[in-house]
DNA sequence: CATGAATGAGACTTCATTCAT
DNA sequence: GATGAATGAAGTCTCATTCAT
């Protein structure tokens, strides 16, 4: 999944750091003047440094843009670590899993909202960073495929629904909404209520038992 | 909702007909290019026209571009006309109403699938292009909406849904998975099993009784 | 001195009416635009004419803003009629002639401040527009050439003044006055003051004798 | 009084070289094609660059007139430096100080008359080109209006004369005059006799005792 | 490593002018 | 006479990219 390891490496520490502060650059002025606005001149005016030596560091605005992009998406789709404050803990209902992966997602999305929109637009007009975006989305939706799979082995989800569409349709929700209301403000959702609905609508969609509001389910148990 | 009166309209019968001409020119050199790589005189060219010409009808890209998409977003989200192959019956159920609705937009959509394409990739940075898919969106979400709301009221739908919520997110699913399928070829779905898994997330999602095939296939077991 | 006759004269009478409803419209968006700025079509609209129409009756812009100039400088370097609130009766002393004619002068200009600039304008950049100035300019500047050799003659005027340069110079102050005065707003005169003025440094460039406001002088005298 | 310091400025010596080339490239362009003819192309091609590299040191084919035409009116309007051949000794009369300004002032129009005819073409359709004039124009202005003012204190020169007026007409008088001759070529004077003439009507205008041949003058009064 | 001067392809846009109706 | 559709020459300006220093 690494994208073509960058012909022009930096050779020595400080080179090291000169492209870190370009990619840092670069991705400020891809948010607030999108990808098309951006001009090499001002990514490498805000590193300090001349337009000229941006190519000893990237060949050109795609070939940065791909690299911070691949690092937006992985960590967007990156499987939790354990531990996490949003791990779930195996003992965590279907439902709960779902409202925590959401919640990471929904977060780590609004925190780079701008540089989210961003990809989005680029997305549909370079090959290759549509191509990472597939690539980590199908990753991610590939494990969300086999967790349905898995529930409805156990009964615990709708058989008629097909896992691997449905993790497609469910990720594209996810995916679209958020851009919708994070990225183009298109409403002004609460977060923690947007993320509720969500989940709510996840899990029904998928035929989940319904919700927490556990007496009802501790009495199913106690029967 | 109707786009802004163009400034520049044709007063002659032949002048209606050539603007004509360049929309329809348009939009296939936009789904050839793309939006940026059309060129101006591309789309002159392919009207049999001269570019000075262009602008006698348009004053530039972006401009025709926005009608192009107005016209396909009003297409696209326009309720459906009584009588169409689409409409559905007062005593379809909710989900085959759903069913339906779903049809058409699917087929609508994969139909001009390279000219939404485009607009999706254009109303990532003119904000012309996307206040007119918000608008259109908005005016077919509120219809939604409604239709969820009617449905708690009859005990028909999870209470425990927004209905304004579920109906944006829905519609963002629907919209995203048929970008991904239809114009980036993420996957290679069977339109009807497609269609089918969609009806069922979003009844599902919404807490709609269940899928009727279920119900008469009990009825006729139980026969 | 008659600008070619136009090539693209009106045969009827309806024509003539257009016409000059062109030269007006046409007299009007040059003061308002300049004549860089002005274009066909907006003469054209300003006449109530199709912008194809305008070329029944002038080949360019430059053609009608010939006529229109040749009529402005007609005008401002006309003899004065007889009879004329400016005309000077033959008692008149040379200051006095002087002063009548600076007034008119300076009253036309006054008056018609926005198109002579702009033809002062064009007169850089066209040769016949400027050619036509000169021809007029050089009308003008006969007479008052003849008049400084008739008070030369009679002693009235210093003899070491050239009559054809002092009649070039003093021209060339009223104009290029007149402009940055009436046209440029370089300072703000108020009228009657700056013709006093002007007509005080004629008088004096000529050697003229003293001014008729003869109190002081007598009284000066009287010491 | 400088223009605004050049956004674009060289940074190395190299770019100052092409500045400069760039510049007097400019100056013959112009003063060849005129400011409309002129193209950035030809400008650029005259200094051996191409015309891409124009845009680095300048915006636009105003931007650079400006600053051609700063330098020409500071060149033209400057107090003469103290022992010029121009500048006059504290014990040259009134009327000989004229002369001397005069000649300073016409043999520098007559050796840049291309341009300056440029200038006062351009002057008339960009308000910053106009405004440099005035702004170096009224410097000029208000030092003979100040020298008028001495005259008048000292009972050398004419009390009903206004100096300021007096200065602006005087100083009209020889711009206009000087482009009407040197550039427009209205008439051939020879450029002593001009350079005579004009000072002879200066100093009358400014009521100034009379010339050196003053023989003739004062047996007049004698009588 | 860094600088910034230089290049040049390429697209847009304007508008005077012509001409068929 | 009038209309307005159509033409196309011409010039501006932008910027990614190269390269000599």
């Amino acid at each position: 999944m690494p994208a073509d390891p960058p012909t022009n490496a930096p050779r020595s520490r400080k080179g090291e750091r000169t492209r870190t502060r370009l990619l840092a650059a670069a991705k400020k002025v891809f948010e607030e003047d999108g990808f098309l606005a951006a001009r090499i001149t001002d990514i490498s005016k805000r590193a300090k440094l001349s337009h000229g030596s941006f190519y000893h560091y990237f060949d050109s605005k795609e070939q940065i843009f791909r690299e911070l992009a691949e690092m937006q998406e992985q960590r967007l789709t990156a499987p939790i670590p354990v531990g996490d404050r949003h791990s779930s803990s195996p003992d965590d209902s279907p439902r709960e899993q779902i409202h925590k992966g959401n919640r990471r997602y929904l977060e780590l999305y609004r925190d780079e909202a701008r540089i989210m929109g961003v990809i989005e637009q680029v997305s549909r007009y370079d090959a290759h960073v549509n191509a990472a975006r597939m690539r980590s989305m199908k990753h991610f939706v590939e494990r969300a495929e086999q967790a349905i799979r898995d529930l409805q082995r156990r009964g615990h989800a709708d058989p008629n629904v097909d896992p691997s569409i449905a993790a497609d349709a469910l990720g594209a929700m996810m995916g679209r909404f958020a851009e919708l209301w994070l990225v183009q403000g298109y409403r002004d959702y609460k977060f923690e209520e947007a993320l509720e609905q969500l989940t709510i609508l996840c899990g029904n969609a998928l035929g989940l038992p319904a919700k927490p509001p556990a007496a009802r389910r501790r009495r199913r148990r106690a029967k």
